[in-house]
DNA sequence: TCGGATAGGTTGCCTGACAACCTATTGCCA
DNA sequence: TGGCAATAGGTTGTCAGGCAACCTATCCGA
């Protein structure tokens, strides 16, 4: 499954996946897809401007981390991030709740 | 709450209202509307195309109803969009366990 | 007779995830 | 030693789909 389905609750698993602590990007994909238990694949695409935009809303910071030659941006979860994360958790359990009330209405008898 | 956040599972929204009885795209509004609890504000931009594109993909019928003077569209699932209403059931389950794992993990000594 | 509710649409916009593409480093194997 | 895959970080353009705004028409009550 991709995250083309995910749509608007993106920012939660990311949010989610940083709440343990700071991570690259690219350790946040394959944290993503373990915790989905390999249903959740999202591309660079989606989550490297996914970060950044957190970033400019201040629910991320990050810091260029140098292993050897290399570099990489470690994101870490915000006092404010910590909140939103808290909201998305509850917009979640509204939007399933919504609806799974409509999907699967108290038990739909098959033929009376 | 409107549909923005339902993408990717308003379809499932539409068949599920239309399960137990034919309705026309209006009733259909307000039949989300109120198994949702008033959550979910489905718009005529939205639902008039969406209605139309399954009735291309073959899970709806639809026939023309007068009352009066006043014509109505009755949608009515076809044998198609039954099995994929069961379909975008599945999916939903997957969907939300896959997400909620990543968003709500392992909480300990919670009864969930 | 007029306005609001009912009823069915269409058009164009905007958002956001994605595919495709680019750069660079590191480590391994031939 | 050279080349390639994996790691790492990005950007750009595309496309789907939900929505606001708009249009038409009927029916009913004030």
């Amino acid at each position: 499954m991709k995250a083309s389905e995910v749509r608007g609750h993106l920012d939660g698993l990311l949010l989610s996946v940083l709440e343990s602590g700071p991570l690259h990007g690219y350790a946040v994909i394959t944290a993503v897809q373990e915790r989905s238990n390999g249903v959740l694949e999202l591309r660079k695409g989606t989550i490297y401007p996914a970060l950044n935009r957190l970033e400019r809303l201040g629910l991320l910071d990050s810091t260029w981390e140098s292993v050897g030659e290399r570099r990489r941006r470690c994101y870490e979860l915000t006092d404010a991030g910590r909140r939103s994360l808290d909201t998305e958790r509850k917009v979640w359990r509204e939007f399933t709740a919504a609806i799974g009330s409509v999907l699967e209405p108290a038990q739909p008898r098959t033929a009376t």
